[in-house]
DNA sequence: AATGAATGAGCGTTCATTCAT
DNA sequence: AATGAATGAACGCTCATTCAT
């Protein structure tokens, strides 16, 4: 019954937003009674609090599986991770939009806790660029913060506007994204870096 | 008095969210009466409506701007559309953040009209990297629309960290990003494609 | 511009009743602004009882015609009555529902000023049968107060369905009900009184 | 606790009109919340709506008992509705007071099933005149549908001012109205007819 | 004679939450 | 484990009225 009420409350709060959903309209939505939900949940927030930390603890664990793997480059575990936030919005998008949309409805200290959360995920992608820049697999001088803000702007938009049932496929999507990231757009993107300073 | 209402708003949509500061809290921060609210808006999804509309028509006035001059590559019409954005937080990133948050909460009619500005701001990229990609100033085979979302994606998560006063400057973000889209972050990125797809 | 307002007030009133027709509605029905209605007048209220008034004194007045005129019989008196009554429905009708149905509206003290006029012109109908009675002209034992509750039903419910440019005239109506006031609709009335008793 | 809400609304909606009777005055005299009020109406309309159609389908209800009563006269019938609708006054006046003022706050869906029943009350009226005439109870040439309306006149004016409480009885008054209806005022109303025309 | 800005009290309605059962 | 009745605070909005100009 829990996760049947978090499961219809994630689906309407992205059709409605949170404030607009009651509780009348989750549990109307799953034919039992208010006093049902609060059987389960203490209160209206603590529902939107285990739908972000939910989404945003999975996340994190599925990262550090990727990081783990000692077998790839960095390269490589960078387009894991796009791959991983583009794959993700077929199942996870409503969350998504939720987590991204609500958070402000969240009590200081919950959101401070989800705020954490968040930031060990991007704190992984730059330490993931410093590696990379350490190596060598990634441009010399790249300023690992911003460029981790960067990518984490492109794959977190996409949950605003990409449908994973449209035209083109979550495959392509990434391949495109992560060819954008490493390559860039110029045509010769090389003598390009000089030019643009 | 109209357009104290319409800043006062922008600062407390921004701090609270739209659905949690009500008109009460408006006209309490100006010290006037709802009265004088009603007297100037006609309901409060009129204001966002206006805080939305003045925000996006604004930003499509000054893209046009950019486009228009003959003078400029394409590259250089991006690294400016990607400053204007950037140096706009410091000014309207309040405006933005309300704008990309509260878009729930416009009526459908009204949703239409904002998001065909929106949309005419992304396909107006869209057609810059496609004239680009004509040029030969970006690499060939571009899928223009995709990558137009991701220097959209890469632009408007900026508003959601980037604080203007913080350690880095407009000046230094936007090259980094302008770097990045160009040029991307792989050591060697002109063989990285190959690699990756 | 007084009479402006009058007459836009009673259309106003009588399509939406005088609670649900804000002052705003009236003056934008005139193009002009509330200031100019509180000109003319120091309340909404004070613009109800001067339509209440006008339309009581008025009727009161040309009651008193009738009355005064020696040459008609009683009966003759009764019929103008009631075709003073019908007849009005088509210049008066909209007034005339106002009064009937927003009398609440109005303060004790003016309710009681209208009352006591509309307490007159019933008590001449009152008086009208009396004196019929008296002379042989109406049947004897006649309890003349009730009488005058009965025809003024007739007359005033009229008010509230009848379409002076519908199937029926004013003439024909009047003359119907003067018949049914008059004569009864039994088919041999002189004897069902005793039958009914 | 419904049923509570309905009674007491019913009263004040008559000593103060529906606009001028607030929700907050309905709890406040059955101290309760208004909580509690909503969770028993979806709106204030539906109360009215209510009460309305509870007056009227009972109403219409006892009139097809009488109608369906095959050992009366005509004219027993039409008699026996006049007492109804007088000797309803006593126990349902407010509400049909509420019922004639207030109509005007109903919906157009609603006001639209409201107005059904009223005019199948009256189409039955109109309907025993008819069948009255045919049958020569009743005078012949009668306009069945006026002389409902005439009917209909008497009785629901008395709603306005007739008090049960009074000098003057239901059943004097009920008597006073049938033999009025029947066979009218005039001395000699057999030859009256004529007169008048 | 008329305006327009502002007031403030009140209204219908919503809703998260409580609690006895 | 779940219900249903009730609460109470708040909200968006309306509107008659005032008043300086």
């Amino acid at each position: 019954m829990k996760e049947k009420i978090t499961e219809q409350s994630v689906l309407l709060f992205e059709k409605k937003g949170f404030s607009q959903t009651s509780i009348q309209d989750i549990v109307d939505a799953l034919n039992v009674t208010k006093g049902t939900f609060y059987y389960y949940f203490s209160s209206k927030e603590q529902l939107l609090m285990e739908i972000h930390f939910h989404y945003i603890a999975d996340l994190l664990q599925r990262q550090r599986t990727i990081i783990a793997d000692d077998t790839s480059t960095y390269k490589e575990k960078l387009r894991r991770m796009i791959r991983l936030l583009i794959f993700d919005i077929r199942d996870k998008g409503a969350s998504a939009r939720v987590f991204f949309r609500e958070m402000k409805h969240l009590s200081d200290a919950n959101a401070e806790k989800i705020k954490q959360k968040r930031d060990a995920f991007r704190c992984n992608i730059e330490k993931l660029i410093r590696d990379g820049v350490s190596n060598g697999e990634f441009s010399k001088e790249l300023q690992a913060d911003m460029i981790a803000f960067g990518i984490l702007g492109v794959t977190n938009w996409s949950y605003q506007w990409y449908d994973p049932n449209g035209k083109i496929s979550e495959d392509a999507l990434s391949t495109i994204f992560v060819n954008m990231i490493l390559n860039g757009i110029a045509a010769d993107s090389i003598h390009n870096s000089t030019v643009m300073n």
